[in-house]
DNA sequence: GTTGGTTAAACTGTCGACAGTCGTCAATCG
DNA sequence: CGATTGACGACTGTCGACAGTTTAACCAAC
């Protein structure tokens, strides 16, 4: 049972109750207020809330399809535990959104994608030296969608987006270590360096060694704060 | 103002509503009993259906998740229309995914995986034979989904799977053109040929050229019954 | 002390109802 | 005659309530 993030009804205030409770929930998710395999009370959440049980369905719902949550029938909504494979399918699945991407704006790249990009990669590095970490991972994040938005493809985008979710799942799930700014910079910058050689190989070889990177440093985040590898519930 | 595709409630019978109301909602639409753009009527769903709004509700939200459905704010659901572009974005996707599948289930080739998938050829087949087109259809998808599942990757089978819906309701645009069970036993052979070659290079070959004649087939056929490419409301 | 059964509480799934909002159509004005 | 505005109707968003089920606790028997 965790504590509810704030009063009762100040927070909520007028329609588009789900998306809020949805934002609630996966603000809550990803900080932790909640623990891996809880399970989510309707009724709790409605009077935490200060809305009906309606609004908070639908959002659970909306969290089920985006992988932070999942439901059991007749059970309720429980939070989402990875465990260890689980953790390589996803960064996996991103491996296979990327790569296809990359290539796919190889193929287009235009000025405008590229200023995009270099400016993102120095917000990117303006938010790691900032020390505040969410921010660094939700630029990180932003500087890869923004490669799968000039991509051209929405479908692609959209899926990415999805996974997206449960990559900030993964990622918070590590103890925020701090990455310098300079290599972040550097790692970023070899992907608009293979982009703009506009060769598919050196694309390809650019994102795998990026991401890869990036599930090594998950990977080992995991196996150092704890194992979750089989503890977890993982109903399905 | 399409008609409902049973009686009122001898259809819907006990508990999880929302899935068969899903069930249903998702035939409607693949069967162009909803013809795209088609604005949904919570209220006239719940009559017809003899269930009450809030499964309804759900299921929506569910098909909406999927890319069957758009809800606009205030508005209600619409039936999802699907320009040319989108058609492009979606077999794009899908020779993302199924590129990556095939190269992991390479990889990882068991006898296991080479029987289920030999045999779903052969239910292919016997489904092309028997003239019915929804069945073909669904037997094509589920050897590809076997691919994807044989892959490894509950994620990517996931992301399949959504993805899927969309396809049906890409492929089911078209005329339900006949297409010989030979034809089709070989061009899927084809893909079980560069399977056990075990090389990345044939394998990616194998399925861009597959999925490419699958795509040119719909794209064809979408242009030939009527130019779906402008005309649609497609609202974001 | 442990195990099995029984009862009670809590919760989910579903329903009907109310309020606010949007689209439609008609009447009025320019 | 065309455009604007007003009211009407229909619909969505939200709420509180009820029924069936699951969970948990408690008691009894071994």
């Amino acid at each position: 049972m965790a504590p509810p993030l704030a009063a009762p009804n100040t927070f909520i205030q007028q329609h588009n109750l789900v998306e809020q409770v949805a934002d609630y929930l996966t603000q809550a998710i990803i900080q932790q207020h909640f623990l891996p395999g809880e399970r989510l009370s309707e009724v709790q959440l409605s009077k935490d809330l200060g809305v009906s049980r309606a609004p908070v369905r639908e959002a659970a719902r909306l969290l089920e399809s985006r992988g932070l949550l999942i439901s059991k029938p007749r059970r309720g909504f429980f939070v989402r535990a990875l465990n260890g494979v689980e953790l390589e399918d996803v960064f996996d699945l991103r491996l296979c959104l990327e790569r296809h991407a990359i290539q796919r704006l190889a193929e287009r790249y235009s000025a405008e994608a590229e200023r995009a990009l270099k400016h993102q990669v120095d917000v990117l590095c303006e938010a790691a030296a900032s020390n505040d970490g969410t921010r660094r991972i939700e630029e990180d994040l932003q500087f890869h969608r923004l490669m799968l938005h000039y991509a051209g493809n929405e479908r692609l985008l959209r899926a990415f987006d999805n996974l997206t979710h449960e990559l900030r799942l993964c990622i918070t799930l590590i103890t925020n270590t701090h990455e310098a700014p300079d290599t972040i910079a550097t790692s970023h910058f070899k992907l608009l360096d293979a982009l703009a050689s506009g060769q598919p190989d050196t694309c390809r070889e650019a994102i795998d060694y990026h991401i890869g990177v990036a599930r090594d440093f998950v990977v080992k985040g995991v196996s150092d704060t704890g194992d979750h590898h089989h503890e977890d519930v993982l109903p399905r």
